[in-house]
DNA sequence: ATGATAATAGTAATCATTACTGATAAGGAA
DNA sequence: TTCCTTATCAGTAATGATTACTATTATCAT
């Protein structure tokens, strides 16, 4: 896996931010530093940053996907009013329960979907 | 909402088997009774189905949908060798936590991913 | 520096899903 | 039962996100 501008700003977006970004919105905002930049790029580095781990993605309820660069275990809330996905604490974590079962668990993803505050209290 | 027997038939389907199914497995299936069903009508009653919760998909990493006519609250675990998708009940809900913390929560889905039980003693 | 080759830009292809349209049939009212 | 309204259908075309392809470029070990 070689280092190339591509691939670094991509990884730099995502982890400069707290948000999460789908595929062209990433092509977007990296098209400002490298004007050129592919959008097959895009997604084929977003695919083996998947791949190896340094970036996670989550899906909202409209199949849309996004992708986030920051990886410390957590769990997603996604609004279907704002779209805005929420970070939250993973409560329990499932892996103890299936490897004590002989499954070997490689992640996790925990996603819930509903209203959020915001959009509750403005309804 | 009407009834037809299209989407009896599909609704019948997921609910006679313990797996799940892609679109055009359905397709399939559903065609043994009804043969000039289309494509099309499986999608529209599965989104219509689902919408109303009749029944659930999962997701496995690389990107199938399943559609899963079991509905009790649970979780899956989808085998990234065999790609076979396991049910398993759902730890702790997340949605209590949430729930407290101001915020509605429709359904929540937890989806493990690694490499299942017989695959780890085939390897 | 040089060479092997992984990664790129640009574009074409794929394929699951959705949209469209005239025909059909579900199911309430008479 | 028969008629009417209209949701749903079959069949097909369109969409759009993602992937594949290919000639060119850039990374990095030697």
């Amino acid at each position: 896996m070689r280092e190339t501008k591509q691939k670094t700003a991509i990884l730099e977006f995502l982890r400069s931010k707290r948000q999460h970004y789908s595929a062209s919105q990433i092509y977007d905002a990296v098209r400002e530093k490298i004007p050129n930049i592919s959008l097959g790029t895009v997604y084929r580095n977003l695919s083996t940053l998947l791949e190896s781990g340094e970036i996670i993605s989550v899906e909202t309820s409209d199949k849309c996907v996004f992708y986030d660069g920051f990886i410390k275990d957590h769990a997603h809330f996604v609004c279907q009013k704002c779209k805005n996905i929420f970070d939250f604490e993973l409560p329990t974590s499932a892996k103890e329960h299936l490897s004590s079962d002989g499954f070997d668990v490689s992640y996790e993803r925990l996603v819930c979907y509903g209203t959020c505050k915001n959009c509750l209290n403005n309804n």
